[in-house]
DNA sequence: TAGATTGTTAATCGATTAACAATC
DNA sequence: TAGATTGTTAATCGATTAACAATC
């Protein structure tokens, strides 16, 4: 017996079907079509029903999807029918912002610990949290049993900390620092620099 | 005379490249090869060597590619060979923390201007920066001749934001709020949404 | 019922990889 | 020269789209 394996691209397209959804949902709508998603997110209507049909069969002919239905199956395909746990390493401007983001409530995810090795902020408060020592981070982690963190530290050690983060059992990483980091596999890493982006259309301001 | 069209996602990996070599070249390395970027990126070396052969013949056979000549290239190939401004929009965590980011000098960007509507915060410094008001953000965006600009305001008021800046002339978006924008084919919009990137790799944490 | 929209198949399109002659 | 590595071609692989029977 093999589960059918979904392919990346589409796995990395739900989370935005599920931000219209729920864009959708909070203006009390009750359904809407592949075709009328597809008009808001810039994307082939057939290229929805495909992808979601991989996962089970959730519209009805002639009418369309519930919204609220759709919204409930695809946060428990993407396991974010419950609160992730996130730990977020380095206290910079980065750090700083993501831990006071207020976007990750009802999204599946809360920052539950902050890290950093300077002296100069150990200890101190970042919203609600109290900065602790990167020294203590790979016992924190793993006794918390937290899977994901997100890394806000300079280029130059951050492939340090994705090892040690691997170490204490993390097995998805956000990372923010420009670099490609190495890891084993097993672990997920999905990395946002905004200048890959900015040159990306840079090319196209010719 | 036609000019080949290159592959979004070809374009879409360069900045990568670039990342990686300009990392070697603060290294002091002279030289490196399709296999050796391929081992670092995590990506097959034909598709790197494909990449780059669309753009032009910057290796030597038996040796590979001079590091800082292909830095040189790539750098002009994607038009950041200059300095481009970038107005921000929205003068909260993430605006603070961009407008003080300081990963984008040397890799082609540099923040010119930063927009609020609230009152309590137009005029109030941010790094060297005064927080300008928003209602003049259409004819100093456009007097400035702007082309960038990035969006750090609530999903409510993306749309409308990004409508205004399509006005003022702005042709490359990114886009920090939660939500799918609409704008012109000619206008290229990137997205930056940290909730979209943990929860596709949630979907592996099964 | 008539109209609308799904889920799915087959066709098309595009991207990646393997392999190797050319050549430094 | 011998070894290494490029640029490129052809083959493979995968993703997208068009079209339509099924059906609400």
């Amino acid at each position: 017996m093999e589960t059918k394996q979904i392919p990346s691209i589409v796995v990395g397209r739900l989370p935005v079907y599920l931000r219209a959804l729920e864009y959708m949902k909070r203006e009390h709508r009750q359904v809407t079509s592949s075709q009328e998603l597809a008009e808001r997110l810039g994307i082939s209507a057939a290229q929805i029903r495909k992808d979601l049909s991989q996962f089970g069969e959730f519209g009805k002919q002639g009418t369309g999807y519930d919204i609220e239905n759709l919204v409930t199956q695809l946060r428990a395909i993407l396991h974010i029918n419950r609160v992730w746990d996130i730990a977020v390493v380095g206290a910079g401007d980065v750090g700083h912002a993501v831990a006071r983001y207020q976007g990750f409530t009802d999204r599946g995810f809360r920052v539950a610990q902050i890290f950093d090795n300077d002296p100069s902020k150990i200890g101190s408060q970042i919203g609600e949290f109290i900065v602790r020592d990167s020294a203590d981070m790979l016992e924190i982690i793993h006794q918390a049993g937290i899977k994901i963190a997100m890394i806000a530290v300079t280029a130059s050690h951050a492939q340090d900390v994705a090892d040690q983060l691997v170490k204490a059992g993390v097995k998805a990483i956000l990372n923010y620092a420009p670099i490609t980091l190495n890891v084993p596999p097993e672990v997920h890493v999905q990395y946002i620099d905004p200048s890959v982006h900015l040159q990306r259309m840079a090319y196209y301001l010719g």
